[in-house]
RNA sequence: GCCGGCGUAGCUCAGUGGCCAGAGCGGCUGUUUUGUAAACAGCGGGUCGUGGGUUCGACUCCCUCCGCCGGCUCCA
C-alpha cells in the first residue's frame, strides 16, 4: 500500500465531504454514516431513508460528480469549528442525522473514541482519539456542515482530481445486524495525470483478470451443474497446477519432508478433538453414509489427519522432526457471496506440510521453510515481505498466554535471522497459534497474502501428541504448519494476473508450437520427428498443421502466449535449423538466430528444468 | 447470508411489448498448399439461465430459483 502524504489525505477527506455535500443537495433526506479516506480514494456511507424507494445507482454518478464539481468550482473555504459533545448531539438530532448522533453518543459514553467495531480508517471521521474529548470538530463548506475530524484542504477548489467508481451495500458499522447503507466509492489524486495513471492501472488489471485469462487461455472452467466455487481445470490449467505443486514439493523434499496421503472425508469427531468443530462447524460439508449411520465430513484442513499419522507409533526424540507433506484438496462451505473466480473457492488445494518437532528444533525448521518460501517467490518473480501475525487480547484463541508469547518471539527471531522485511500485526493469528504470513507483490504493484508458516502448540495438546525424551519422560511436540503456495487456486489467481498469462517456460502449458507451412508428407514427418524428440526431453510441444495460412497460425500462437513458436517448412527440413519466434516479453541475448533443431529443443528443455525467469513482467 | 448490478450461439456482443432472434470470431465442409498477428466460399449452431405469472401477444414487464459480477460480513 502506497503511503499517502498528509496533503493527499486531506484532499481525499475533503472530497468525501464534498461528495456528501452533493448527495445532500440531490437527496435532502440523505442520512450520512462515515466517510473515511481509503487506499487511492475515499468513500461515504449514505442512507437515503427507509421510507423512500430512492437508491443511488451508478447512473446517478454523473449527477453527483456534476454536483461535486459545482462545489469545487465555487471554491468554498472549509471552515473548521468546534462544539461541545452535547451541542453536537443536538445538532445531529436537529439535522436529522441519526448515524452521526449514534457516533456522538458513543463518543460521549466511552469518553474516548468510537466503539471497537469501527476500523482505523473510519475513526478518521470522528473527532477525538484521546480520553479527554469534550468537544468535537465540524467542517462547513457553503451550505453544508458535517461532523468531521479532518483534516481538510483550505477550500473546496483545492480538492484535486477524482472519479466516482462504484456503489455497494455496506452494513452500518460493519455489523450485519445493522441496517445496510449505500457506500459510494471514489478514487482521488492530487493531479489529473495521477488519476489517469491510476485508471490506466485499473484498466490493465482488468485485462489481466484471471477469470478472463482463464477462459481465453483455456485454463479452468466452472459449471452450473457442478456448483459455484468449484473450478475444474483443463489440461492446460492442470499443467500449471502440477508444475507449481511439484516445485513446492521439491523445495521441501530438500529438507527431508516426506509425502503422505489422507482421505478427504472423516468422522466429525476428529474436528471435535482438534477444536475446529466448535469454531468452524458450519463451514463443513456433511457426508452421510447410506449404508451405515456414519455421518462424515469433508476435510476442511489436513492437520488433524496428519496428527493421526504421527500418533500411529510411539515416537522418540530421535525421530523428530517428522515432516509430512501433501498437496491435497480441502473443502469449505464458504458463504455464497464470498466466492469469486479462483480467489475464493469451495475446493481448495493446499501444498500443505506439517512438521512435528521438539521445542529446540523450531528455529531450524522455520529457517528451512523461510528459505524455501524465499526461493519459490524469487523464482516466480514476486518480491516478498512478511507479516508476523500475533493474537490480540480477545478470547478467540486457544492456548495459554505464555505459550503464545514464547511462540511469537520465536517466529520473530527466525524472521530476523533470515533478514526478511517484516511488520507485526495483532489480531491476525490463527486461533491455534501465531503465524508468519508472506505478502507477495505482483507486477502491477498489488500485494497479496499467499503462503504462511504457522506455529501450533494447541493441536499437539488437544490430540495428546507425545514423544519419549532423552530422559525417558513424555514430551509434547510442537507442530509447524506451512503451505508455500498457500492455496493453488488462489496462487494461480494471483499468478495469472502477475504474469498476464505469459507464463515462463517451465510453467507454460505449451512450451513450443510448431507451425507447418504446408501439409506435405515431408513436413509432417519432420514435425513428428521433433515432437518425439521433445517428448524425450520432457518438453510440451504441439504441432499446428491445420490448413490455414502461416500468418493465421502465428496469430493463434501469439494469442495463446506460447513462449516459442517455430515455423517449419522446406527450408528447415533441408537445413535442420530453425529460427524460433520468441514471445516478446522473453529476454534473450540473441534472437532471430538460426539454431540447429536439436540444440534448440535442448536449450528450451534446460531452461524449463532450471526454471529460469527470462520473462520481464 | 445481506445490498446492488447482470445472465441472448462455444466466445465477444447487437436486439426493450408485435411477423420465423442477429453480427463478428470460433466450429464444420469445400476450394486453396500457404513463410512469421486473420485466404475465399458455403453450412450448421440459441426452448434468449430456470420455473411460474401478467398480456391477444414476452428475449423485452413482475415473482421464484440457479449462476456470474461489485461491495458488506467472513476467510483455519
Amino acid at each position: 500500500m502506497a503511503e499517502q502524504s498528509d496533503q493527499l489525505y486531506a484532499m481525499r477527506h475533503s472530497l468525501a465531504h464534498i461528495m456528501a455535500t452533493a448527495v445532500q443537495h440531490l437527496w435532502p433526506e440523505a442520512k450520512f454514516g462515515v466517510g473515511p479516506v481509503v487506499e487511492n480514494g475515499f468513500y461515504y456511507d449514505v442512507d437515503l431513508g427507509e421510507n423512500t424507494e430512492a437508491r443511488i445507482s451508478e447512473d446517478d454518478f454523473k449527477k453527483i460528480e456534476a454536483g461535486m464539481k459545482q462545489v469545487i468550482g465555487a471554491d468554498y473555504p472549509f471552515e473548521r469549528f468546534e462544539k461541545p459533545v452535547d451541542e453536537a448531539i443536538a445538532w445531529a438530532q436537529q439535522a436529522n442525522q441519526p448515524y452521526k448522533e449514534e457516533l456522538l453518543n458513543d463518543l460521549k459514553r466511552s469518553g474516548t473514541t468510537v466503539a471497537k467495531d469501527l476500523d482505523a480508517a473510519e475513526l478518521g471521521t470522528i473527532a477525538g482519539g484521546d480520553a479527554q474529548v469534550e468537544s468535537v470538530s465540524f467542517y462547513k463548506n457553503g451550505d453544508f456542515t458535517d461532523l468531521c475530524r479532518g483534516p481538510h484542504v483550505e477550500s473546496t477548489g483545492k480538492a484535486g482530481a477524482f472519479k466516482l467508481m462504484r456503489v455497494a451495500g455496506a452494513y452500518w458499522r460493519g455489523n450485519d445486524q445493522n441496517p445496510q447503507m449505500q457506500r459510494l466509492y471514489g478514487v482521488a489524486f492530487a493531479t489529473d495525470k495521477e488519476l489517469r495513471q491510476h485508471l490506466n492501472m485499473l484498466e490493465e488489471a482488468k485485462k489481466r483478470d484471471h477469470r478472463k485469462l482463464g477462459q481465453e487461455l483455456d485454463l479452468f472452467v466452472f459449471s452450473d451443474m457442478v456448483g459455484s466455487g468449484l473450478p475444474m481445470f483443463t489440461p492446460r490449467g492442470t499443467v500449471l497446477r502440477e508444475e507449481l505443486a511439484a516445485f513446492s514439493t521439491q523445495l521441501r523434499e530438500r529438507y527431508d519432508f516426506q509425502k503422505v496421503w489422507i482421505p478427504h472425508i472423516t468422522k466429525k469427531e476428529l474436528y471435535e478433538a482438534s477444536g475446529h468443530w466448535a469454531k468452524f462447524g458450519d463451514e463443513l460439508f456433511l457426508v452421510k453414509s447410506q449404508e451405515t449411520s456414519d455421518e462424515l465430513v469433508m476435510k476442511p484442513m489436513n492437520c488433524p489427519h496428519h496428527t493421526r499419522i504421527y500418533e500411529s507409533h510411539p515416537r522418540s526424540y530421535r525421530d523428530l522432526p517428522l515432516r509430512y507433506l501433501e498437496t491435497t484438496t480441502v473443502y469449505r462451505d464458504e458463504k455464497s457471496g464470498e466466492l469469486g473466480g479462483l480467489n475464493r473457492v469451495r475446493s481448495i488445494t493446499q501444498d500443505d506440510s506439517h512438521v512435528f518437532c521438539r521445542q529446540d528444533q523450531i528455529e531450524t525448521e522455520i529457517n528451512n521453510l523461510l528459505a524455501a518460501a524465499n526461493e519459490l517467490y524469487a523464482t516466480v518473480g514476486m518480491p516478498l515481505r512478511v507479516r508476523l501475525s500475533y493474537r490480540d487480547e480477545s478470547d478467540a484463541y486457544l492456548g495459554s498466554h505464555e505459550l503464545w508469547a514464547s511462540a511469537q518471539e520465536q517466529l520473530k527471531n527466525a524472521v530476523i535471522a533470515n533478514e526478511l522485511e517484516y511488520f507485526e500485526q495483532d489480531g491476525e493469528a490463527a486461533f491455534y497459534g501465531p503465524k508468519i504470513d508472506f505478502m507477495a507483490t505482483d507486477a502491477i504493484g498489488r500485494e497479496h497474502q499467499l503462503s504462511t508458516v504457522q506455529l501450533d502448540f494447541v493441536q499437539p495438546e488437544r490430540f495428546g501428541l507425545e514423544y519419549t525424551g532423552e530422559d525417558g519422560g513424555k514430551q509434547q511436540p510442537v507442530m509447524i504448519h506451512c503451505a508455500l503456495l498457500g492455496s493453488i487456486e488462489r496462487f494461480l489467481a494471483v499468478y495469472i494476473e502477475h504474469t498476464a498469462g505469459r507464463f515462463p517456460v517451465w510453467l507454460a502449458p505449451e512450451q513450443v508450437r510448431l507451425i507447418s507451412v504446408n501439409q506435405e508428407e515431408a513436413t509432417l514427418a519432420f514435425t513428428q520427428e521433433l515432437r518425439d524428440r521433445a517428448r524425450e526431453l520432457g518438453l510440451r510441444l504441439t504441432v499446428d498443421n491445420s490448413n490455414e495460412s502461416v500468418g493465421k497460425k502465428i496469430r493463434a500462437a501469439e494469442l495463446a502466449k506460447i513462449p516459442y513458436t517455430v515455423v517449419v517448412g522446406e527450408k528447415e527440413i533441408t537445413s535442420r535449423e530453425v529460427i524460433p519466434r520468441i514471445r516478446k516479453d522473453i529476454v534473450v541475448q540473441e534472437g532471430d538466430r538460426a539454431i540447429g533443431v536439436d540444440e534448440f529443443l535442448k536449450t528450451v528443455a534446460n531452461e524449463a528444468k532450471a526454471r529460469v525467469q527470462k520473462t520481464s513482467l
